[in-house]
Order: C-alpha cells, then sequence, then structure tokens
DNA sequence: ACAAGTGTACTAATCATAATAATACAGTTA
DNA sequence: TAACTGTATTATTATGATTAGTACACTTGT
C-alpha cells in the first residue's frame, strides 16, 4: 500500500516516488499496471494534488512511469534503467557505510558477522 | 583542517560538529586542545558566527567538547560517550545500507566483496 | 581598572524548499 | 456532453538554515 510517514524528514513527494519504485521493482504493481490517479490519491492520503503530481512527475523521469495526459500514469515494462539506479544508489551508500564504520574503529570482522544478520531481516 | 562543503546538503553546523568529532576522535584533535574562536573560525570559513556557535553547542550537548565562557571551547579527554554514539549511528546506517542492498537484489557475495575493497581505501 | 579576547543570548531579516490552495487547460472515455 | 485523466500556473503558507546586528557575562594580560 502506498503510505506516507510525517516522521521521515524526507519530502513526501521523494517518499511517494521511492515507494512507488519499490513496490515496481518488487512486482507488487504490475507493468503496465495503472497508478491511482493524482486526485485520486491526494484525497487517499489527505495530502494536496500537486504533491502527487510532483511524484509522478519524478516517477516518469526516472523511467519507472509512463504517462498519458487523459488517460493516467502505469508502469513501465521495463525497468530496468530504475533498477540500475537503485543497485548503484545502494551500492554507493553501502560502500559509504563502510568507511564510516571503519573510521569509527569497527572491525572487518564485526561488518562481516553483521551481514549474517541484517542480511537475513525480514521487514 | 576544519572545512565545510557548500554541495553537501547537510546544515553547516552539523557538518561542522561531524568534521570536529571525527578530528578528536581520530587523535588530530588532542584532549584539552582548544578549538579556533567563535568568531575566528567564523572569519576563516567566511560564514556567520552564530552558525559556528550553534556547531559547537552542538558539540558540547554530544560530549566533544566542553566549554569555558571567557576562554573557549576544548576538546573532552573522556570521548567514550561520543565514540559509542558514533560507532552505534554507524552500525545502524551499516544495517540499513544491507538490508536496502538485499532489497535492490545485492546478493551477498557482492557486498562481501565490496568490504574488501571499501574497507581497505584510503580517503 | 581597562581593553581585548572568550562564549552566549536574543531579535529580526533573508533565503530556499516543501507543501498547500485555487484555477485553468489539454486530452481521453463513456 | 460530462466526467475523468495529467499538466501548468500563480499565490500563499510553513519551516529550517543562515545571516545580521547587538548585547551581556566572563577571562586574560596589561
Amino acid at each position: 500500500m502506498i503510505s506516507v510517514d510525517y516522521k521521515d524528514k524526507r519530502p513526501i513527494y521523494e517518499q511517494l516516488a521511492v515507494n512507488i519504485t519499490a513496490m515496481a521493482l518488487s512486482g507488487e504493481l504490475k507493468p503496465d499496471e495503472q497508478l491511482p490517479s493524482v486526485r485520486q490519491l491526494a484525497v487517499q492520503l489527505k495530502i494536496n494534488p500537486n504533491t502527487i503530481a510532483k511524484a509522478y512527475a519524478e516517477l516518469e523521469r526516472r523511467g519507472v512511469t509512463y504517462t498519458v495526459t487523459g488517460k493516467g500514469s502505469f508502469i513501465n515494462s521495463d525497468l530496468s534503467s530504475a533498477a540500475k539506479a537503485q543497485q548503484s544508489a545502494a551500492e554507493n551508500n553501502f560502500t559509504e557505510a563502510v568507511m564510516q564504520a571503519r573510521l569509527c574503529g569497527i572491525e572487518k570482522s564485526r561488518l562481516l558477522e553483521m551481514i549474517g544478520e541484517a542480511y537475513d531481516t525480514d521487514k
């Protein structure tokens, strides 16, 4: 389910974009499946339609969706570019985290331990 | 050297706090060593003294420094609480990065590879 | 005592970004 | 035609970061 978290410091439109991208990549949203309309989702989430529209524009810009004026926004069948971007971001983030941990004096062996746990957590 | 990066999205005072904390934990700043004065550092970095003051207040709140009005701000001899907080934050960050990577479909073996590289990078 | 240096406190103004609000327009569908 | 899509535009509000200017309490060296 599409949702927003007001405790999250990221802007709402960014949360929505990331959220929907994840749902598309996981298969929770199928190729060519139509997203809720801008106005409909705005009512459902109790936020402004402009904020939804901004999120949808971002999704199209990132290659996650395609849009037809008058019809709606739909999940792309080819998500490879979005998937690559997401993986690249995740790898950069991971590398940063490793270097940060090293600077804190955390041993490499400790990181190897933590991977074992974290990688198998459900969530 | 204490510096700020305007390409960084974090606020300046936060960058300064993190920067100085790292220098204290690495030993680049010795215990009881005096930090540059608020006004002096403001001139050096060409930013407002209030921003420096905010960073110094944060550092004291986080247990990195102690402050004597009229004298200045100095590095704490006991940095254990700051070190623990920093390590804890690094571990949380690392765990998040691992789970993000897993959600992107990155294999555990790939992460193990990357640790090998990232942990030995200089920077 | 004095002057110059410390950190601190306070108020106001400026700036950027996010979000809201209201409206209008172009295209699609039944 | 009516009701739905996304898009565009302008104005307004809210928030946080930063700047600006000033004032105060304390310490140090003369």
